[in-house]
RNA sequence: GGCCCCGUCGUCUAGUGGUUAGGAUAUCUGGUUCUCAUCCAGAAGAUCGCGGGUUCGAAUCCCGCCGGGGUCACCA
């Protein structure tokens, strides 16, 4: 509504309000070149003072003609403002310095394009970082040599990095946002997890979809300290809103996250698998890991049995035995969740033998994997045709295995 | 170094003169017929950075110190 945006496109509005405060007498051509600067910097350096350019103001102010950087004349004060973060600040005339307001290439720096910006957009509140704190009394000078009303300032603490010795940057290492929306975690989850990182609602609430943040989200409740990045929080948080989503909602989400093997996979099945994973999905990108087995048959992988706390204390004969019982048992089921624990139930009579032992063989026969959703559900949605192929197969590895010895 | 901001369990925090200093997460333990996760129950974890005041009473108010962060560009 207030463009343009880009910043080349608007050098002749900052051009204006330039001249404005040429015109006024609060602005000069800086005459010294950089390398004179710098010296002045090191002097101030080396005795220990603060550097403030006004210190090398000119007594006659040099005419501007747009080939050198234009400097703002400060008017050096006391300032006292208030921050809807911060609070009450104040600050001396110490730090109030001539700073440059249009380089000599022509572009404005950031100091002075943001406010005449702010200024031409109708701007009300500017939030930003810390790092913009010390320099917001002289943009207070600014506003005054311009006679713009400032607007509503709000600054917030910084994110430290997970040891909090430094604000979290990409420079240092950190991940990108982009980064972890990579990884399958969710906008809603990063920005209840930021928002979470110095504000609450004053209740003991924790999670907060984005509907809530909206209604509820107040910059007099953001706290003051800097806060570290504790990516295990962020991991919590955003299981508990892939936990929060709809069946439908979170198969339309993860659709890039599937397995290779599951591409020939219907989409009714891939909800069936979803509906099983959703509670210990904490990112998408853990998706195949956790789902693989149910789209393909995984290689036996003897470690699982032969490092079991219970089942390596088993002979290998009764190991294929209870196989043996468990197939021709399953078998004989519909294969419904049901029907499938009265089964197991019936088994473990049968068999007498815990759960312990009994289930987790066939839980391993079946998947091949460290880890799976409860025995019935996951059973009941490989099907028997599966179940039996696989029990069959890991009978197979112990006879031949055997054989060999 | 000057100036500014900050300082409650490991971490995110509630708390504004009187609380057994609360919650969440992380950790550990037990339960949910197997694993992982969820869920539930429980444990441990904070001399409220330190030292002085003010007050009958201080995490809360004042002063000093210490610690951490930020900033001191023709970058944003």
């Amino acid at each position: 509504a207030y463009g343009p945006y880009r910043q080349s496109e608007r050098l002749e509005i900052y051009q204006k309000w330039a001249q404005k405060l040429v015109d006024n007498g609060r602005a000069y051509a800086d005459p010294y070149t950089s390398e004179e600067v710098q010296k002045f910097r090191k002097q101030a350096q080396k005795s220990k003072t603060p550097f403030l350019y006004r210190n090398h103001r000119p007594d006659n102010l040099p005419k501007w003609d747009g080939t050198t950087p234009l400097r703002f004349k400060s008017d050096p004060k006391a300032y006292k403002w208030s921050d809807v973060v911060m609070g009450e600040l104040s600050t001396g005339p110490e730090v109030i310095d001539d700073f440059v307001l249009v380089k000599s290439d022509g572009f404005p720096t950031y100091n002075f394009a943001h406010i005449v910006d702010d200024a031409e957009m109708k701007i009300s509140h500017v939030i930003r970082g810390q790092e913009f704190l010390a320099s917001t009394p002289n943009y207070l000078n600014l506003y005054e040599a311009l006679e713009l009303q400032q607007p509503i300032l709000a600054t917030m603490p910084h994110i430290l990095n997970e040891a909090g010795n430094k604000k979290l940057s990409k420079r240092d290492g950190a991940k990108d946002v982009l980064d972890y929306i990579k990884d399958g975690y969710l906008p809603e989850a990063m920005i209840n997890f930021i928002a979470s990182l110095g504000w609450n609602d004053g209740t003991e609430q924790e999670i907060f979809t984005i509907k809530e943040l909206m209604a509820k989200f107040n910059l007099n409740r953001v706290g003051r300290g800097g806060a570290h990045f504790d990516e295990k929080r962020l991991l919590w948080l955003n299981g508990a809103h892939i936990r929060g989503l709809s069946l439908d909602d979170l198969f339309n989400k993860v659709t890039d996250y599937w397995p290779q093997e599951a591409k020939t996979a219907s989409d009714e099945y891939k909800i069936q698998v979803l509906k099983l994973t959703q509670e210990r999905l904490k990112f998408f990108k853990e998706l195949p890991n956790l789902t693989r087995f149910f789209f393909t048959n995984l290689p036996i992988k003897p470690s699982l049995i032969s490092e079991n706390k219970h089942l390596k204390k088993l002979e290998i004969s009764e190991t294929v035995s209870l196989l043996e019982h468990s197939k021709s048992a399953l078998e004989k089921s519909d294969f419904t969740a049901e029907d499938l624990i009265q089964r197991l139930n019936t088994l473990l009579e049968t068999t007498s033998q815990k759960p312990v032992i009994l289930f987790s063989l066939i839980r391993i026969a079946t998947t091949q994997a460290p880890a799976s959703p409860p025995l019935a559900e996951t059973l009941a949605l490989l099907g028997k045709e599966t179940c039996t192929e696989r029990i069959t197969k890991q009978i197979k590895y112990f006879q031949t295995a055997s054989d060999t010895i």
